[in-house]
Formats: structure tokens, C-alpha cells, sequence
DNA sequence: GTTGGATAATCTCAATGGGACTATCCAGAA
DNA sequence: TTCTGGATAGTCCCATTGAGATTATCCAAC
């Protein structure tokens, strides 16, 4: 019963920020910082948080602490182990969760008959609002990129791979905010009103069909039979 | 100094549970069900939160609840009352927060240079196998909800509007993770020695552009001014 | 010399997730 | 008739987490 078996769990946090050592080593400021900038898109986690985990990695053998100090102002750096990447590399075997999405603004659009058209346009507005704001950023980092400032560019590869799902899920909020917005606008005052016709509903479920049946055809295992095992 | 103002904060599941109790009057334990089976999509939270939400509801006078029995088993029916229509009305007026995404299968490729291209092409087939899924179940719920199995029907005008939302977002992830497929089948054994081509980082920049000027072309308030502002 | 923003954390409390636990009801199988 | 399994109807608890308040130093610019 050595120490380590009594350090607490790890983490897909823990496995984030073991991670980003993997890369170069950091302190636990530039890690934080680095979260915040880029993972927080896929993996949010508070600030608080982020200076726990290299703790755990260290008590699991996974990293390495070094204290250092800026004049009177004492930083740790961390650095991976052989241990860590290892760790990291049998973390990478299993594929991982599926997303999950929270989204405040849809979940009042799905009540949107107890208020009024106003209001769900005031939200249509605003997930558009927050699809422009995020694809600024982005736009702004990846110029800042091709313009040779950024780091890391050889992993640009690995990133960029991911960094395509982002922009195509900023798109689909705005498109999505887009066609919801002309629907909306035809509707009564009181949304309550709003004529009932399942024409949407048919075409929704018409494209998800199309989708489903695209999907059978271009999965990876004989498609008949994979569906006929589930 | 009421009781009322001592009850605990009411929080955005506090509002997700009071809308569906606009709806009609529910158990807390078929409140529980549904938001499992419907909200979860853009409001996931443990069952355990939606058995406390409805007390806090009672407590703040927007709910009231009546003890019924079936056989020996006590049950408790929640019914909106006029303060939680009123409460409800004025949540809906501000649009709430933009969505945030959890997504494990895509922060483990943004590390796929640390273990093997099989890794990185069986997160991918498990974000498809996933949005098989969703689908599955959407297509099988529209098909019942058509068929005129499902209830609500006089919501369909309202509730079809956020639906084609979630359809276009399984769709994403799976369209996605289908042209992912395609580049990560180019790389060698070794994703770290992967061409660092820039080649799909300026395609990102452009479509990201693209888009950006697609919203300012298009959204409510005049564009030019409306950018220069921020 | 001062100020403000970046660096480098720690601490705490309320909120939350995730499951274990209890118990009854009811339809259908044995 | 009894038994069983799944649905109904919750309660309870603990570890994890989020969110922010707090402390303190560094450093460049005014």
C-alpha cells in the first residue's frame, strides 16, 4: 500500500492538463491560462480547480514538480514523467464520452409560449450574438497563428482536426438562430397561439432519416448487420 | 422578513422544472422522468436535483403541492400557481446563457499526437456510433409523436422550433467526425509525425471569415455600427 | 512614486453529480 | 396462488465541482 494508491482519483481533468505537459513542461499559472484559452471550449472547468490537478499528477508519479521563484515570488513547474506519458498514452486508448450540451437559451426557447415573441426573438438574438463573438476569437487566434506567432505549429495537424468542429458548431448556433428567427417572426404575439401544423416536424424528421440512412451506409463495420446488433 | 425571501436561490432548473409544470401538473417523480427523457438534451442534471427543485419551488409560492396516494404509496402533485406563472413570464424576458459543450472525445484528439492513429480513428467511430444514436431515438420519438402517440401536440409550433436544433447538431458531430476520419486515415502510425501542412488551418480561417461576414451581412441591429461597437 | 495589469497562487462555501438505499405497486409468468 | 421484475416514488449521503473572494508579488508605463 504504497502513497500513491491513496491519491485521489484521476481525472479526465487530470488527464487535460497531463495532457498539456506532454508538450512542454508549465507552471501551474501558464496552465491554468492555456486551459482557459483553448480546452475550455471542450472541457470547461473552473479556475480553482485547474491548480489542483498537477498536484494529483505528481502524487501519482505522473508529473514532476520544480519550485522555482521570480524575486520573492515563488512558481512551481511541472513536468511530465515517463510514468505520465505512458499514462496518458493508455488514457488515449479508450475513446471517451460522447458531448453534452448546456444551452440556456434553448431551454427557454422550449418554453417559449409562456412569454412572449419578443422574448424568444431577444434570445434568438442573443445565441447569434454569441456564435459572432466566438468565431471573432477564433478568427482572431487562428490569424495570429498562420501569422507565425502562435506556438506549437507542429501540431497543427492534431489541432486543426478539432479546431474544425468548433467553427462548424459556431456556425450551426448561428444558422440555426437564423432560421428560427424568420419562424418566430410569424408567429402571433402570444406564441401560445402559434399555429400548431407538424409541417416542421415532418421535415425534421425527414432530415433525420436522411441522416441516419447516410450513416448506415458510410459506417465502418458492415453496416446491415452492425444495425440489426444493436 | 418572510419565509419566502429565506428559501434557497432559484436557480435555471428551478425554471426548467416550473416551465414543464406550465404545462400541467406533474408528480416528482414523472417530472424527473421527463426531464430525463427531454430536456436532459440541453439541460442535463442528476435526478436527485429534480426532486429538490420542486420544494423550492413551494417554498418561493410558485408551486403548490398536494399529497395523494396510490394503495400505501404517498405521492406529491406539483401545480403552478399565478406567482409561478409570473415568475416564469419574467425568467423568459432575459435571454439566458450561451451553450456550453462537454465533449471528452474531442479533447482526447486534441491529443492524438501522444497515442496511435488506431486511438484517434476509434474516438471517431465512438462520436459516430454516438450520434447513430441520438438520432435512433429522436427519429423513433418524432415518429410516435406523428403517429399521434405523443402528447402536447398544441406545443409542436413551439417545441419543433429547438428540435430541429438538436437534429442539426447530431448531425454536425457526425458529419464531422466522418471528414476527421477521412484525414486522420492519411496520417502515419504516428500522428506526432503527421504533415504539419497549414493547408486545413487556412481553410478554417476562411470559412470562419466566411461566416463572420455571412452575420454581419444578416444580423438585426446595423451591421457596420453594430461591429465598430465592440 | 504610483498605478494597473499580469503572475501565482490559496481558501471557502454553496451547488451538483452520482449512486446507494428503501419501499410500494402492478402485470404477467410459473 | 405465489413470485418476480420492472415501474413508481422517493430519500440520503459524500465526494467533486464551480465560482468567486482573497492575498501577494512582479513589472512596465505613466
Amino acid at each position: 500500500m504504497s502513497r500513491v494508491e491513496r491519491a485521489p482519483a484521476l481525472t479526465t481533468t487530470s488527464f487535460a492538463i497531463l495532457g498539456l505537459l506532454a508538450i512542454q513542461p508549465w507552471t501551474t499559472y501558464e496552465l491554468a491560462v492555456q486551459m482557459e484559452r483553448t480546452l475550455n471550449r471542450v472541457w470547461p472547468r473552473a479556475r480553482s480547480r485547474l491548480y489542483e490537478e498537477p498536484k494529483k499528477l505528481v502524487a501519482h508519479g505522473l508529473a514532476t514538480a520544480t519550485k522555482e521563484s521570480v524575486g520573492r515570488r515563488p512558481r512551481t513547474v511541472y513536468t511530465i514523467t515517463d510514468q505520465g506519458r505512458a499514462a496518458l498514452a493508455e488514457w488515449l486508448q479508450s475513446p471517451g464520452e460522447g458531448p453534452s450540451l448546456e444551452f440556456e437559451q434553448h431551454l427557454k426557447l422550449f418554453f417559449a409560449d409562456f412569454g412572449t415573441r419578443e422574448d424568444a426573438l431577444a434570445g434568438l438574438a442573443a445565441s447569434r450574438a454569441w456564435a459572432e463573438q466566438q468565431l471573432d476569437v477564433f478568427i482572431e487566434s487562428a490569424r495570429a497563428y498562420l501569422a507565425g506567432e502562435g506556438e506549437f505549429h507542429q501540431r497543427s495537424a492534431v489541432t486543426s482536426v478539432g479546431a474544425r468542429f468548433l467553427v462548424d458548431f459556431y456556425d450551426l448556433v448561428d444558422r440555426w438562430a437564423a432560421w428560427a428567427t424568420e419562424v418566430v417572426q410569424e408567429w402571433p404575439d402570444d406564441p401560445s397561439r402559434a399555429d400548431p401544423t407538424l409541417a416542421i416536424d415532418h421535415y425534421i424528421l425527414q432530415l433525420a432519416q436522411q441522416r441516419a440512412s447516410r450513416l448506415a451506409e458510410t459506417s465502418d463495420p458492415p453496416p446491415a448487420t452492425a444495425k440489426r446488433d444493436r
